[in-house]
DNA sequence: AATATGCCCAACCGCGCAGGC
DNA sequence: TGCCTGCGCGGTTGGGCATAT
């Protein structure tokens, strides 16, 4: 192994340059290293390959600095361990990412963010480089295409994952690493998670990283690709209550030809879009720009519609645009907290109940890497502030063992850990449930997995969600509610055929987002009337947001 | 066929963190 | 305690290739 013949060689370097001495002496492009030798820049040659081959057999990996001592090549230390780790490692895999694989960096960016390398971690063979670029070339492509980063369920997964474990065991799982999680017998394994999504001994799918897992799984049930998810039960029963409250030109008007707002507007991430035709039938093959989209749920989209509902004018902070836009910058934690993916406890939270600066105070990122999960976190935290608000927020950072523990749990906590019970339907997520009673699209590349739980389920599910939840809805509201969030009825209602009554939308929406953001923002966020009616997604399609009309927030750098 | 444009991706750069001294 | 070094991460750059005009 001496050779190594590789891409970038071929690629990178001129015909007559490869393994030229000129090259190999970097006399043309290269610093010096203290002084004494020229350190080459750019290209590998083979023959360098080999030489950082053979020292990595010798030594090992690690000290890198000492490479260029021992062995002569003129690379500085950094260059060599990039070199390895991105090409002359063992088992590195070449080649396009394959469709599942495609997925799964999907999720992981809509849970992670930016973090190439712990991305990397769950995708074997693959760099961090890779990913990056991967994901980079996906943002160009999708965003001159006006397509959102991430499909709508996508983000509601994440949504519903993190409104489990948030509460279960948001002891930051998401920084282990897998092989933390391969390794188990770690303090903080979070066992509520393992005991909400193993409770059906359901992960023969990637059985090693709960949060793949589960995500991945739920993306299989819902069909990931075709259609935008519909809404969970359990938000679906707390809505009407108070939503009504929050966006007062949702009476009557609303009601008449088209859902109810409550039922439109706020909804936890990505909803919100979807119910204006923000949302899209999701091509899985998300290297592909032929996606049946018809909205700009932008990734953010998701979250960068809701991310302005409170980061840009409720609570004043700054976005880190570079970041997806379901995260925040992590040093602004009043960003993250405020951006959340609009779960509607928050977005009434703020409406009716701004947090304090007390409040804000307390509420430390768990992960203090401002991702989604913090925020759905903080979500459900402010929600619980504005029910107790004299109560002192001891946020939440529940590990397992305090779950353990009842006596310390706050009646927020309680009423929160009820509703992750997992032998309880509301124990699983919302997609989770939804899913079951959602039917599988053919061709799902997940297919061959079985899913847990019985599609019978669902109408207990729904019933005893709002049971629990909301004791007082007749069995009419929950048929209607449960109705209402079907895709279909979502997405090729009349009222979404009705072109004069979409403009009654926008302007509810309008009057819904100048009450969330302040009415600077809803001036920038300008809903192109839907100028036909001929398709059911036609008018709220992605001409009607299109990314450059988002809010400046939202627009990606 | 020639040129322009955009895409892909390897490599570099700057920064921050952790550990050692 | 502060400095230095090694290392890793994320962002950016730039060259080659593919496609469009």
């Amino acid at each position: 192994m001496n050779s190594l013949p590789n891409d970038s060689d071929k690629r990178m370097i001129p015909k007559d340059q490869i393994d030229s001495p000129s090259i190999e002496e970097g006399n043309s492009s290269g610093s010096l290293n203290g002084g004494n030798q020229v350190l080459k820049k750019g290209p590998w040659t083979s023959a360098e390959d080999a030489i950082l081959v053979d020292y990595v057999k010798k030594h090992g990996e690690g000290n890198w600095n000492a490479v260029q001592k021992h062995t002569g090549l003129s690379r500085c230390g950094k260059s060599c361990r990039l070199r390895w780790a991105n090409h002359l490692r063992p088992n590195l895999k070449k080649g396009a990412f394959t469709p599942e694989e495609e997925q799964l960096i999907i999720e992981l960016h809509a849970k992670m963010g930016n973090k190439w390398a712990r991305m990397a971690a769950y995708l074997p063979g693959r760099t961090d480089n890779e990913i990056k670029n991967y994901w980079n070339t996906r943002i160009k492509r999708r965003q001159r295409a006006g397509l959102p980063l991430y499909p709508p369920n996508i983000c509601y997964q994440v949504s519903c994952e993190n409104q489990q474990s948030n509460h279960s065991s948001d002891y930051s799982y998401n920084e282990k690493q897998p092989d933390e999680f391969l390794q188990g017998g770690n303090l903080d394994i979070p066992d509520i998670v393992f005991d909400n999504y193993t409770n059906n001994g359901s992960l023969s799918y990637a059985p090693s990283f709960p949060d793949i897992a589960v995500s991945s799984i739920l993306s299989h049930r819902f069909g990931f690709q075709n259609y935008a998810l519909p809404n969970p039960p359990v938000c679906c029963v707390e809505r009407p209550v108070e939503t009504e409250h929050v966006v007062p030109a949702s009476n009557g008007t609303v009601n008449g030809g088209c859902p109810r707002l409550d039922n439109v507007i706020f909804e936890p991430s990505g909803k919100m879009q979807e119910s204006f035709g923000l949302s899209c039938l999701y091509d899985p093959d998300s290297s592909s720009d032929s996606l049946a989209h018809h909205g700009g749920a932008i990734p953010g989209s998701c979250a960068s519609l809701n991310d302005t509902f409170s980061a840009s004018s409720l609570i004043p902070g700054t976005l880190k645009l570079e970041l997806p836009s379901l995260q925040y910058t992590e040093t602004d934690s009043n960003s993250w907290l405020a951006c959340s993916s609009t779960p509607f406890d928050l977005v009434n939270t703020y409406v009716k109940s701004p947090p304090t600066a007390s409040l804000q105070t307390d509420c430390v990122s768990p992960r203090k890497s401002g991702l989604l999960e913090a925020l759905l976190h903080e979500a459900h935290v402010l929600s619980s502030a504005k029910k107790e608000p004299s109560e002192k927020i001891s946020i939440s950072f529940i590990t397992p063992a305090e779950l353990a523990d009842g006596p310390k749990l706050s009646i927020n906590d309680l009423k929160l850990v009820e509703h992750k019970d997992p032998v309880s339907p509301l124990g699983r997520s919302a997609a989770f449930v939804f899913n079951d009673g959602t039917p599988l699209i053919s061709g799902n590349l997940l297919d061959e997995f079985p899913h847990p739980l019985a599609p019978s389920n669902l109408d207990s599910i729904l019933v005893d969600a709002e049971h629990v939840s909301s004791p007082n809805l007749g069995e009419q509201d929950i048929s209607h509610c449960r109705d209402s969030f079907r895709p279909d009825a979502l997405l090729g209602s009349a009222w979404l055929e009705n072109s004069s009554q979409n403009a009654i939308d926008h302007s509810v929406f309008n009057d819904a987002i100048s009450i969330l953001l302040g009415q600077d923002m809803c001036n920038e966020y300008k809903p192109v009337p839907a100028e036909t009616s001929s398709g059911v997604m036609q008018g709220f399609g992605l001409d009607s947001y299109p990314w450059n009309n988002m809010p400046s927030a939202c627009q990606m750098p």
